[in-house]
DNA sequence: GGCTCTTTCGTTTTT
DNA sequence: CGAAAGAGCC
């Protein structure tokens, strides 16, 4: 059972630690069962906010700190760069070691850094580029044209879309049965794309992380510990990936001597839209024939409300593993719910309660966070936060290495690294323009078609005008490469960015000077990348265990280069490293924005997330749950997920609000409370309005799968107006009494402001209210003159 | 080659 | 409604 290799520890030797020892201090029983699981695969069920980026952290210092393993025999999986960073740096505090040898990061960076070690075995070139979706699905393009292909009829995002399941089962396009004239077509096209990038030296994301047979033979036995976090949100393909790392599958099961602990939570699968398989859970349950099944259900993060409120709704969904969240921290405050007549009252009301939050309750803007199904549904928010002049930071959109003018640098660079690569040539040969024009392009694609090579190459094959221009253009990229030999990364780009002439270019744009900021921060990010990883200084060749020496030894042989160091790319020069470092970590999207910042987000963006504060806006149906995911069970199961991510983000107070009316592709339309507001248990909440503020619509009024009938229509917009018409007729009747929470009031000196509460009767009524301009003051409704809005 | 008008489309997204 | 991409015009 123990295998020979490893390393100094006989059998007799208990791994254990003292239980008082400082790094298992504070666990609960069932994080310590996880943290100090013997040999063996396990699942770890970790429910939200329960502590698992600390189980998965002191399980690997447990593992070093044992002596059981060395920082070489683990590899850690991660999803995202930041969960892989989070994880690297809450390491680094908890073992005194150096942890170089140690593969910690996301499944596309470490697919990335074993296919450059064996980039032969792979069939790859050796400083093979890695093209985003943007590149791939220009890559496409160009093949349909060069093919004269009707685009029309082959979308090109289908067709990558195609391509990648077609790599995600492992099938070349020699593998694929077509059926039919189209289905024909297509792997027609998939080869000849596959033939394009192997010429082209690229690679796209599904590549990398296809079963590279040569790797199969030389991993499996490299890493001893193997754990993935996220585990739910794996691919089939990943999950392949993991088996390949593991072990021989034999009889089905899984017989290799690593240990695979998974880390995942089933209910926070919210991925299924981009592949993630939550069944891989249920895989590997049984292929691995998992001995340790360990729950993580103490939270230590939301207060009793908000968790029963989450355990709630996620028991409406049927396949589950099964699993309660629970708390010692007390009930804490009701979970709170507002309707609003239109989304813009929506965002009105929740700039007020925003308002009240920071300047009642203390909380810190960056513990506020507002999260919606849709990008779209921040635009109103936006603007009447920006009105009150809120700070507030949206998440998601363009990324730093994905704006055009950033893209338009590194096809430069790329250029000067691999000229062959023909996405990144025909990028910026005119860019900035330099007099070549579409029918140029077309000539010079017409001939390296004809002639089998890049564009770069064909250049001096097209004739007259046009050829002088494409050869001016590949001339240009040879001074810049020799004037760049042997300068630093950034002097590099800098030059680059001076002689190619898109400093020049975005110098006279009118809108240049963003884009030249962006440009001048992408020179930092290559000096504090270079930096980092230590170039140079740092580089210290790691030993390559046994395994790996040997395969070192296999895929090198006869070469003069050396073997590439696993840890730091070592072949690969600055420029080379710092351009896989741009295709892998798309950055983030908005440069150090104010910290002292309301978070926007969609709740896909908050999973991982947490906040004293959270507004889950828009819970309407056909809106969230969304109208797309309403046909199917899986779909809406899947929507009721997200919705437990949402809730499940707050600590201590969480806002539920829906609009009975919102503008939606340029039209008002009228929605249905969510449902997933019927499926919490009514103890737990406060609704804010109650029905008095303005009319509710009843279900019945509502045509089912349809939206609303014409009618309906018409009736829901005479119960609004009545219900925003008749509270202030009441009010200037002179009736304190008909103030009530909520209530948008206007004052003649102190201007908008919203009811907090009302007390007292009669003459002795008073009410706290919130002005936007003044803040909270009490006034005597006998006294003050106020004039109900809404 | 670049600007403007028109059309189309509209969940969620990391690498 | 508003962004983005494509068509068409100068």
């Amino acid at each position: 059972m123990t295998p020979s290799h490893l390393p100094n520890l006989s059998p007799s030797t208990a791994p254990t630690l003292p239980a008082n020892h400082p790094l298992l201090r504070g666990l609960n029983p069932e994080q310590l069962a996880a943290v100090t699981l013997p040999q063996g695969h396990a699942l770890i069920l970790a429910g939200a906010g329960s502590g698992k980026t600390r189980v998965l952290t002191t399980r690997i210092a447990w593992l070093l700190h044992t002596g059981q393993a060395s920082a070489g025999h683990i590899m850690a999986v991660t999803f995202t760069n930041k969960a892989a960073k989070e994880m690297q740096a809450r390491l680094a505090t908890l073992v005194p070691f150096q942890l170089r040898g140690m593969w910690m990061g996301t499944f596309h960076g470490l697919c990335n850094r074993l296919l450059r070690a064996h980039h032969q075995a792979a069939g790859l070139a050796a400083t093979f580029q890695i093209l985003d979706v943007q590149d791939q699905q220009a890559a496409i393009k160009r093949l349909l044209k060069q093919h004269n292909m009707d685009a029309e009829r082959f979308p090109p995002k289908q067709l990558a879309w195609f391509f990648a399941s077609c790599k995600e089962d492992g099938l070349r396009p020699k593998d694929v049965v077509a059926t039919n004239p189209e289905m024909q077509q297509k792997v027609a096209l998939y080869q000849l794309y596959e033939d394009q990038c192997q010429r082209e030296g690229v690679v796209d994301f599904a590549e990398l992380l296809r079963d590279h047979h040569a790797l199969r033979q030389h991993y499996q036995q490299r890493f001893r510990y193997l754990l993935v976090d996220e585990f739910q949100d794996t691919n089939r393909l990943q999950y392949q990936w993991l088996k390949l790392l593991a072990g021989e599958s034999e009889g089905g099961h899984i017989i290799g001597s690593t240990s695979v602990l998974a880390v995942g939570d089933d209910d926070q699968s919210i991925y299924a839209f981009r592949g993630a398989r939550v069944g891989n859970m249920q895989d590997f349950l049984r292929e691995f024939k998992v001995q340790h099944h360990i729950k993580l259900e103490r939270n230590y993060r939301s207060h009793g409300h908000i968790l029963d409120c989450a355990n709630a709704l996620i028991e409406h969904n049927s396949q589950r593993l099964g699993k309660n969240l629970s708390t010692d921290q007390g009930a804490g405050e009701p979970v709170r719910i507002q309707q609003t007549p239109t989304d813009l009252d929506e965002a009105r009301w929740l700039v007020e309660e925003v308002q009240a939050l920071t300047r009642q309750d203390g909380l810190q803007r960056q513990e506020i966070a507002v999260l919606y199904r849709s990008n779209a549904q921040s635009r109103v928010i936006e603007s009447r936060l920006f009105n009150a002049g809120i700070p507030y930071r949206v998440y998601g959109g363009m990324r730093f290495f994905e704006r055009a003018e950033v893209k338009h640098a590194l096809a430069y660079l790329r250029l000067l690294e691999n000229p062959q690569d023909d996405t990144s040539y025909t990028r910026v040969v005119n860019f900035p323009t330099r007099g070549i024009g579409t029918r140029s392009l077309e000539s010079l694609q017409q001939q390296a078609r004809q002639a089998g090579c890049s564009l770069h190459n064909a250049a001096s094959l097209v004739s007259g005008a046009a050829g002088a221009k494409l050869q001016g253009f590949n001339a240009l990229l040879d001074v810049m490469r020799e004037a760049v030999a042997g300068q630093s990364l950034g002097d590099t780009i800098a030059h680059v960015l001076q002689a190619s002439g898109l400093e020049a270019h975005y110098q006279t744009d009118k809108e240049g000077q963003e884009r030249l900021e962006n440009l001048q921060e992408l020179i930092r990010a290559a000096e504090s990348f270079v930096q980092q990883e230590g170039f140079g200084k740092d580089a210290i060749a790691l030993p390559l265990d046994e395994t790996a020496a040997a395969v070192t030894t296999a895929t090198a042989a006869n070469s003069a280069t050396p073997a590439v160091d696993l840890e730091t790319g070592e072949t690969l020069s600055p420029l080379q490293a710092f351009l896989v470092h741009a295709a892998l970590e798309a950055g983030d999207n908005q440069a150090q924005a104010g910290q002292d910042a309301v978070q926007l987000m969609t709740v896909h963006a908050s999973k991982g997330l947490e906040f004293d504060a959270v507004f889950i806006v828009g819970l309407e149906e056909g809106l969230f749950p969304h109208d797309n995911a309403l046909s199917d069970k899986d779909g809406l199961e899947e929507e009721r997920r997200l919705m437990y991510v949402a809730i499940t983000r707050a600590r201590q107070r969480l806002y539920l609000s829906h609009a009975h009316s919102r503008m939606l592709h340029g039209r008002t339309s009228f929605n249905l409370p969510s449902r997933f507001l019927d499926e919490l248990p009514p103890h737990c909440l406060h609704h804010l309005l109650g029905t008095a503020g303005f009319a509710k619509l009843e279900r019945s009024d509502y045509v089912r799968g349809g939206g609303i009938s014409a009618g309906a229509q018409s009736f829901a917009h005479s119960l609004l107006e009545k219900a925003v018409a008749a509270p202030a007729a009441s009010a200037a009747a002179g009736s304190g009494a008909a103030l009530r929470k909520g209530q948008q009031v206007f004052h003649a000196k102190f201007g908008e402001g919203q009811v907090l509460a009302v007390e007292g009767q009669g003459a002795d009524a008073r009410a706290h209210i919130h002005f936007v301009r003044h803040g909270a003051k009490w006034l005597a409704l006998a006294i003050a003159k106020l004039t109900v809005v809404a």
